[in-house]
RNA sequence: GCGGUCGUGGCGAAGUGGUUAACGCAUCGGAUUGUGGCUCCGACACUCGUGGGUUCGAUUCCCAUCGAUCGCCCCA
């Protein structure tokens, strides 16, 4: 019996990896217009880091963690977000030290966390994110949301909506929590069965519920935006002014809440239609005070992550191509024992020419060899049978014109160049 | 973690409690001794997701399990 693959995990073969490729490359592109350079942290951290760093009472933590006891008894977790980890590195590596500040950073990798599997949500996922650390700057929010825009621009995607909140600081956020419960009161028990213990754990997140009852109940409880401190207040505003600035259009829903502990400030979304029941395809937001948390300084941050896969159901839902192209330069086809003989020798020569070239190697016939040439979209297929070995010369046919000719063996090399 | 639908060759897709499991596409071979199309002919399922049960007999009925998919939850 064959093994299959694990849950909610997927095999990217050649013909979706090229995608991929482009999508990374893409990103990369990005980042260096914007000055953001590559981190790669490992893919197991302490579980602690997690704990932490994205919050004792997320879902992430509670439920969703691989983790596990390594042989040195260590409690290990296969990261499920990259925040936490960046930011670990940065407290570790001391890049606060560094004179270009503030430090900004992207990754691209395999993130991990056990949930039941759909479109747009898997076990393994693959996200894209940036990290600016050091600067509380507006400017730097609303560059970081400018980045993740482009990079959607830039592929092609359109009909995207840009969600924008503040979910304030450590000072706002409590005095906020305070008008909430107090509203709520009376009401505590009318709420559905996730509200409820959400009331006693992070009564912001009751704002998002999607549930009928729950939002008609809080359909004038007071928004975080009604209560934002002397400092949080204004830094909204700016952020709200940058982008429009830039051009980027917005929408402010002041009952987002985003769902890792983390976030202080400046909070946001991107959505896109499509498939299923997630819209979500980038989130991110402030966390000023995560960098204490893990054990720095009192550092200010932001960031974003966006998983790859949803980028590519969006492209697809959108019905958007991108430019790959995989197709061969040359394909030999060698009739015959001498020229079967040295088949490989030519090949290598082509290639080493700078050209992509292919042969049969399961004993095709020509026609069928034809057909193969074909499908691999070879622009000239290269005939040697025993006549031509024998005048050392090759045909060479132009499989877009449909045309033929026979050269010296010698010259093909340099022939083919020329005319690709 | 909870609910609905589904699981037959590389892909798409019929079908039946009974002994050779349709068909289409693709692939390979031949008609056409060395040329991509068309046409015709031929080849191509020793696990009908896996395990167990009912039965003389199951791909078809029942149970379990795994997986896919959609919705809820959550999030990227």
């Amino acid at each position: 019996m064959s093994i299959n693959i694990p849950r909610g995990t997927a095999d990217v073969l050649p013909g979706e990896v090229e995608l991929w490729q482009y999508i990374e490359k893409s990103a990369r592109d990005i980042c260096k217009l914007y000055n953001y350079r590559e981190v790669r942290t490992p893919i197991f951290e302490h579980t602690e880091l997690f704990h932490r760093g994205v919050g004792e009472t997320t879902d992430i933590v509670e439920k969703e963690m691989y983790t596990f006891q390594d042989k040195g008894n260590r409690s290990i977790t296969l990261r499920p977000e990259g925040t936490a980890a960046v930011v670990r590195s940065y407290v570790e590596n001391k890049m606060f030290g560094d004179p270009n500040q503030p430090t900004k950073l992207f990754y691209i990798g395999p993130m991990f966390r056990y949930e039941r599997p759909q479109a747009g949500r898997m076990r393994q996922f693959t996200q894209f994110g940036i990290e600016a650390i050091g600067s509380n700057d507006p400017t730097i929010d609303a560059e970081v949301i400018a980045l993740a825009m482009r990079l959607y621009q830039n592929l092609g995607v359109t009909n995207l909506r840009l969600e924008l909140n503040s979910v304030g600081c450590k000072v706002c956020r409590p005095i906020h929590r305070e008008h909430l419960l107090r509203h709520l009161g009376e009401k505590k028990h009318e709420l559905c069965e996730d509200c409820q213990s959400r009331y006693e754990r992070n009564p912001l997140r009751i704002l998002d519920c999607k549930n009928e009852k729950c939002r008609s109940l809080t359909k004038d409880a007071p928004n975080i935006t009604e209560h934002l401190c002397d400092s949080c207040s204004p830094h909204f505003e700016a952020v709200k002014g940058h982008l429009e600035q830039l051009g980027i259009d917005y929408v402010v829903n002041p009952r987002m809440v985003r769902g890792l502990d983390y976030y202080t400030q400046t909070a946001f979304e991107i959505m896109a239609e499509g498939f299923g029941a997630i819209t979500t395809i980038c989130g991110g937001g402030r966390y000023n005070g995560l960098v204490e948390q893990i054990g720095g300084n009192d550092m200010p941050g932001i960031g974003f992550a966006m998983s790859i896969e949803r980028v590519l159901l969006t492209l697809k839902s959108q019905n958007i191509e991108l430019p790959v192209k995989t197709n061969l330069d040359c394909f030999l086809i060698a009739m015959g024992e001498e020229p079967e003989k040295y088949s490989l020798q030519i090949l290598d020569r082509l290639r080493s020419a700078g050209l992509a070239a292919d042969k049969d190697f399961v004993g095709r016939k020509m026609k069928a060899q034809f057909k193969a040439a074909e499908r691999y979209g070879a622009r000239f297929v290269l005939i040697l049978g025993e006549d031509e070995w024998n005048k050392r010369s090759i045909v060479v046919k132009d499989m877009l014109q449909r045309e033929q000719k026979e050269i010296p063996l010698d010259e093909v090399y340099q022939w083919i160049k020329s005319e690709l």
